[in-house]
DNA sequence: TGACATGTTCGACATATATAGAATACTATC
DNA sequence: GATAGTATTCTATATATGTCGAACATGTCA
């Protein structure tokens, strides 16, 4: 047995977990309505996209995979009742907004926070109001960390 | 031949262009030193590879089919001088921050900026200096936009 | 109890991405 | 002009992702 155990490896699964464009659409489903059923969520998927693009939305068995395959990689979990299986979130929405932010700042600036405002403000042409309201936040954030 | 025309697609390639984690060290080195090859692309890789977690990089093959795609994509293109390929960047740093920004700014925060500066303030920590940092960016653009 | 609706599991295929060895071409030089 | 170095092109593998149909299971209700 002292042997076997050396080479275990038991799916090491430390790879990068990101988050795809359709893992994010259903998550936002998930967030709303959990704990639900896969079906719940094709069909909510599918309201939408007929409501903004008119197209048809996807199949259930591709809604099903996928979100078995996110199950996989840690932001699914699944609750057994009888024969259903009712989906729950294995993240909460902070902290996959945490981590897409991060990752966009690592990826293009760096990691640092600064050079992404100063970025916002150079180029993404952030609207007067924009600004003031940004302004307004962050006073209001100096006075809370003031007291 | 005029049966062999009907079915030409010439690849529609109006699919969703995404720069990969790899694509961007690749392109970050690129608009360091463009024109240049792909050897010195994969070389200067190695270098910071192995300056910042001794791993020993990728294969020059790897690099190269990697940017060979790129080109494809619209992020690089090709100048050949005699027999050798120098690599441009088709995509400005600014304009790639752009897309990636929005990216994230579109899944995470449904395209609004103001959500996010409120998510950055109450999760992300901002200190009372990033704060006031921010607070005179602001009032710069403001001032600026004023004239 | 048997048909229907609904859910689950399997397997399949296309394309994208990450990775790299092998075969080939080109150039300068001894 | 044969040869050693580079660079380029070709080919191949593994894994991830997007997409689904078909087969199978189960609960409900007339």
């Amino acid at each position: 047995m002292s042997e076997s155990l050396e080479k275990q490896k038991l799916k090491p699964n430390k790879r990068k977990v990101e988050m795809t464009e359709v893992e994010w659409e259903i998550m936002r489903i998930v967030w709303d309505k959990e704990p639900c059923a896969a079906g719940t969520v094709q069909e909510e998927l599918a309201r939408l996209k007929k409501l903004h693009s008119g197209s048809p939305g996807k199949a259930y068995s591709t809604i099903k995979t996928t979100m078995d395959r996110m199950v996989e990689k840690g932001f699914l979990q699944i609750e057994k009742v009888r024969n259903l299986q009712l989906f729950k979130s294995c993240i909460s929405e902070v902290d996959a907004k945490h981590r897409e932010f991060r990752k966009m700042l690592k990826r293009a600036f760096d990691g640092a926070l600064t050079p992404m405002m100063q970025f916002l403000i150079e180029h993404e042409g952030i609207s007067k109001d924009e600004a003031s309201q940004l302004r307004e936040l962050v006073q209001r954030s100096e006075e809370k960390s003031e007291k």
